[in-house]
DNA sequence: CATCGTTGTTCCAACGATGTAAAGACCCGG
DNA sequence: CCGGGTCTTTACATCGTTGGAACAACGATG
């Protein structure tokens, strides 16, 4: 590979004035700019990154900190970050803490001004201490620990709210909620504003249709569903607070052969791609994923180039109506 | 941030020797080392890993180019990827190229020795002439083009006669294929497969049950689907490239009222976790994917490390039957 | 006690790039 | 032809790290 020493040696001129052509630095003289860059033509000469970031004290990269790709609200969103920070000409470097505390300790941990000049968190478990963060960063999602860091996200309660308006205008008076979680800040949220939903239409809160979920997956869901079947009296709606727990929740409607949604509607939150082609389709919340990934790695980069900018940005979001609500 | 020279003038030693005790080297005197460990503990020290890359010749990182994120198979596979790369302390960059020849072309352009150390490439429209890597490279899948590069994945053809064959033993007589595709590798290499088993069978070819499908996303597999259902003798069965295809086909039969699997049966290919939750649930080939991903990363540390290796690796692939083939 | 081999440590150069400062080339007017 | 300013180029140091050579300390050996 050829660096600039190969390049200065074959055009005939210093290391520095190859590098100034290279920079795009304006006082070279026009026939050693060409000598050069014929130069850097016939050497297929591209710039070590490294090299360049070591001596300019950037890496190049920012660091995806998220639970895990397989979940698909995640891998979408990775997806539009990687695409959004070309724009920057910034690397995307995910880091999976499978949602626990050790993982996203280990993650931070692993961070470092050397390594990444940036860091995008979506953290589940961790708690005030450890945001004492290396490098600028950004937190999707709301959450429970107060802390002075930027975020990027929708307003869950109103999201949450207007999903459950909507099962309330469909005439259901009996709605569940699955997904509650002790330490997940989103979690408090949208238990919000579902309580406060049934609040306005002067709906009871009960208890035990109130169901928690360790982890946002189809089986947490379908496990949920199960026990909410096994009331004395059955929910006739649900509010699932992501897509998977509605999915899992709709699969174990239809093995006790419930039917969604004429005995039972089902709302979901995160509108994966997934939830239009489900049999039947699923209602969701969608938030605008593109607007999240483009507003985060704009927000890091002012805080990269300009220093310190606190901001909390909330993104749209619009409630996708399908068949797990209203019949086709 | 903390460098070597800050921890060496804390310890009051030089700087290789706290270098050598980060790296673990033996002959460091007891006392040293504690005076060692206890700077670096005080100071928090971190190397910089730019700098010991740029000093070992390594970047530290490896490229997975991939289509999209938003494609749950290569969304599971690139966690996989990932937890298999922190084996080897390698950190994975994921570069998207949406199935384009473009986009996989400038994908392989960025790439470069100064950027990382290798690549895994999932290419779905490369042409020969592209593969001049200036990294060595292992590619997912098998391919049409020729080229000396490691590959790692499963038999495409017997996946596929294992899932063709496990509709015709189910009775099956007219089946059809969606997904051919022109320049896709894996796509020639499944439909010959399904031409293998139709013939095992004495079953006839018949050209319009073989449907292509530009992209493999589930709008694709629900407009083949629709076409299919159109015919003057629509099959009674369907082996689909890809899951998101079978997806894309149940909805559309759905839609049809076509009862799947009692009207028609569907088989899908590469068993996403979706599968196993959608109503009904999915009759997949399921490739072994943390075998590919510790297969693909493990061939190339061998080649950083040991130099030139070629090499084709197989792993297993399973039949995982659902609803979708067999009522329940 | 001189010599030796083993340990332990330090110094120096190097990885590839860029900022700085200073030197060299050039042109102008006086 | 000189002085002075403007271009243009270069040498050198530097980013943080590690490999290698050199050196120092040490007990063991003859």
């Amino acid at each position: 590979m050829a660096t600039l020493k190969d390049v200065a040696r074959l055009a005939g001129v210093s290391v520095k004035t190859v590098s100034n052509v290279v920079n795009g630095y304006s006082f070279v003289k026009p026939d050693n700019r060409r000598r050069v860059e014929e130069a850097l033509e016939a050497t297929g000469y591209r710039p070590n990154l490294g090299a360049r970031n070591l001596r300019r004290g950037r890496t190049g990269f920012i660091a995806l900190v998220l639970p895990e790709l397989s979940i698909p609200y995640f891998a979408e969103l990775a997806g539009l970050v990687i695409a959004a920070a070309q724009d920057h000409e910034w690397n995307v470097l995910i880091e999976q803490t499978f949602g626990t505390l050790a993982g996203e300790r280990s993650a931070l941990a692993s961070l470092g001004p050397h390594l990444v000049d940036a860091a995008i968190l979506s953290p589940e478990a961790l708690q005030v201490d450890d945001f004492q963060l290396p490098v600028p960063a950004v937190l999707l999602g709301e959450h429970a620990v107060d802390v002075p860091i930027s975020r990027v996200g929708i307003d869950n309660v109103a999201a949450a709210q207007a999903a459950v308006r909507h099962l309330i205008s469909l005439g259901h008076q009996r709605i569940a909620a699955i997904g509650a979680h002790p330490h997940r800040g989103t979690a408090a949220l949208r238990l919000e504003g579902y309580r406060r939903a049934l609040a306005e239409a002067s709906l009871p809160f009960v208890d035990e249709l109130v169901v928690p979920a360790l982890n946002y997956h189809r089986a947490d869901g379908a496990a949920a569903m199960r026990s909410l079947l096994d009331l004395r009296t059955p929910p006739d709606a649900v509010f699932c607070f992501n897509d998977l727990l509605a999915i899992g929740a709709m699969r174990a409607a239809g093995e006790r052969l419930v039917r969604v949604p004429q005995d039972l509607a089902v709302v979901g939150f995160d509108n994966n791609e997934e939830s239009a082609y489900s049999s039947p389709s699923l209602t969701s919340v969608a938030p605008d994923k593109a607007a999240i990934a483009q507003a985060a790695v704009d927000l890091l980069h002012r805080r990269v180039e300009a220093g310190d900018v606190l901001e909390n940005v909330e993104t749209p979001f619009s409630l996708q109506v399908r068949e797990s609500t209203v019949a086709r």
